[in-house]
DNA sequence: ATAGCGTCCGAAAACGTTTTCGTGTTGAAA
DNA sequence: TTTCAACACGAAAACGTTTTCGGACGCTAT
């Protein structure tokens, strides 16, 4: 076993300063050539590699990114985290990725954790029960020590920083316009409790569309869904008593279940029931029948959101207090939930 | 904007010592109780934390693991990862994801990326090309610098590392003998190539079922798949020119996208065409008809690895060389693509 | 001879900690 | 009054870098 060498071993080995080393191998005109090859030679022998931890410490900033999300077995999560990679990887940055589980209190000990010389930069998604608790202050305080955040896809007005989204309200009216395009009339939507922000804008989204085609809107056919666990019954329920040609559903897992709900019931999809989703993931894409759905494109997200991060802390003036908000635009991708016109 | 505060600016403002700012933080006796709860009151006011990377550097060690993936776009692997950041966690270690995008030279760059201080260990799955070329050097090395790997998965003989996988091979046999125990004998494979090792643990299980229950291998129904984007084609060939009444699939988009094969071809599942596929994903759970699976518990897997690599990190002996090899059980979830007895 | 300059290198500070060891002051015991 | 322990604190090294500054040396030009 041979450890990591060092500067200072090189140094004594070679009998000359560690300075002198340092400088050798930065190639700096300051040393002779022949001290130069002879650091450099040794140096490559012992496959010298600086350690980063020192740099770190050195130049003040880790080249490290910290993402926060509530879960990565997710596959909108695991695309952002992606995409997030491959734009840090480009800029020789490493990521560090923490959970939040949806928990408040995890999201905060994970921030604290990270904000502590570990990372240079944040990558956020709020936590559920940070949206219902609407305490931001974790976050404020770490963009107050000078560390930049950038949050994407659950993100609040109550902090100033960069963000990136997408236009849920305008993606769930295109999304149900085109089932009303379709001669859809009687929509059902299926969505999360209100605090969750983008679950909030899609509704709002589908009353809009409504609204603005003059259909009236039935109470008895939004579905707001608690426990995303159990959501099996709630939907089943919706199906097996009312009645509606359509759904929208804010969620693939919504889609999907509601999906199974009409089958078991003997109806036909799309014939009987159009269904159309949101998130385009594995579900949608491998369920049979295959789901028709609002893309959002998550590698996208991740890289718009890692670039925004790495051009802050590389710029020249620390402080810019011009934060922008990026729209990502969606596309519905269209599949067999959905009837050809 | 109020910076962190350092042992450093709090002795100048109480005018002390640096090294009795550190102590009394510590409590430590040698200091007196009054000059103690000043700087505890002074320090708490401005909210100091011990900055990460200055501890890293004087205790030798980051708390952090170092996670490397083929890619996390894929339900196990970040199952997998979640289960390690659970018990990652719990032990006060973060953890950072590089993903190699089952690239040789990715992989190698991720490694040494990682491997200079900036982790305590890593955890993880090699990519195909890794397996495809056998080189590990850049793993051994690692090891050889005292730095502990865990591998799981996708796992080499040619390295001596703790490890933890599932019993494919075990795995395989009893999916195969489920379906021959069912009246089932004409089953149909579609597998990887034989580089990955998980493949071929499970085809060499199949070939070990049916000869074990003395059914001739028909290699007609043997399909290996090389490019695994492009897998439909190859898949609809095997299920439109080739009668058969059951199909075990080594992954879970062979064995969806079979489904979606015999369904358009008109054939029932699982009255004409019975499908067992590998790893309970979100696939197998919400496809209709849901797909029979054996279980793979990535969770488990990742915390178990997680669990194994913090107490080789946390050891006395440093190098014991003693390593182990976990087997995590699997199960079979018996759903709607195999027909019940 | 000496001033001046270029070449080559080393000392030291700095980043933020922890910890060992030394030192000065105080009070009590002799 | 002297001696010694207990107490309270500070100096400094160490972790591994980078970088600034200064110094030694040899050479050229005056």
């Amino acid at each position: 076993m041979k450890r990591k060498v060092t500067l200072k071993q090189i140094a004594k080995e070679l009998d000359v300063s560690i300075s002198t080393v340092s400088k050798s191998l930065k190639d700096s005109a300051e040393i002779s050539e022949d001290t130069r090859q002879k650091v450099q030679a040794f140096a490559k022998l012992y496959n010298y590699k600086p350690n980063n931890i020192a740099l770190s410490l050195k130049n003040k900033r880790t080249k490290t990114i910290g993402i926060i999300i509530p879960e990565i077995v997710h596959h909108f999560f695991a695309t952002v985290i992606s995409g997030v990679e491959n734009v840090a990887n480009e800029h020789g940055y490493n990521v560090i990725v923490c959970l939040s589980d949806e928990s408040f209190d995890k999201e905060v000990i994970n921030m604290e954790m990270l904000a502590n010389g570990s990372i240079d930069g944040f990558i956020m998604s709020l936590s559920k029960e940070t949206q219902q608790k609407r305490d931001f202050h974790h976050i404020s305080e770490v963009i107050n020590q000078g560390m930049p955040v950038v949050m994407f896809d659950r993100v609040t007005n109550e902090i100033l920083c960069d963000k990136v989204i997408i236009d849920d309200h305008l993606s769930a009216i295109q999304a149900v316009q085109t089932l009303i395009d379709k001669g859809l009339n009687n929509i059902a939507l299926i969505t999360t409790v209100d605090y969750v922000s983008v679950g909030k804008m899609r509704t709002d989204g589908y009353l809009k569309a409504l609204k603005s085609n003059d259909i009236q809107v039935n109470d008895d056919l939004i579905l707001k869904i608690e426990d995303i666990e159990h959501c099996d019954e709630a939907i089943e329920n919706l199906v097996n008593n009312y009645k509606f040609d359509a759904i929208f559903a804010v969620n693939e897992l919504f889609a999907v279940t509601a999906i199974k709900a009409a089958l078991k019931k003997g109806l036909k999809i799309p014939e009987d029931i159009a269904v159309i989703g949101f998130t385009d993931g594995i579900i949608s894409k491998y369920s049979t029948p295959s789901i028709t759905t609002v893309s959002q494109n998550g590698i996208k997200m991740g890289g718009k959101a890692a670039k925004m991060l790495i051009e802050r802390l590389e710029s020249e003036d620390e402080d810019d207090e011009h934060y922008r908000t990026e729209v990502i635009e969606t596309h519905l991708v269209e599949r067999e939930s959905t009837p050809t016109l």
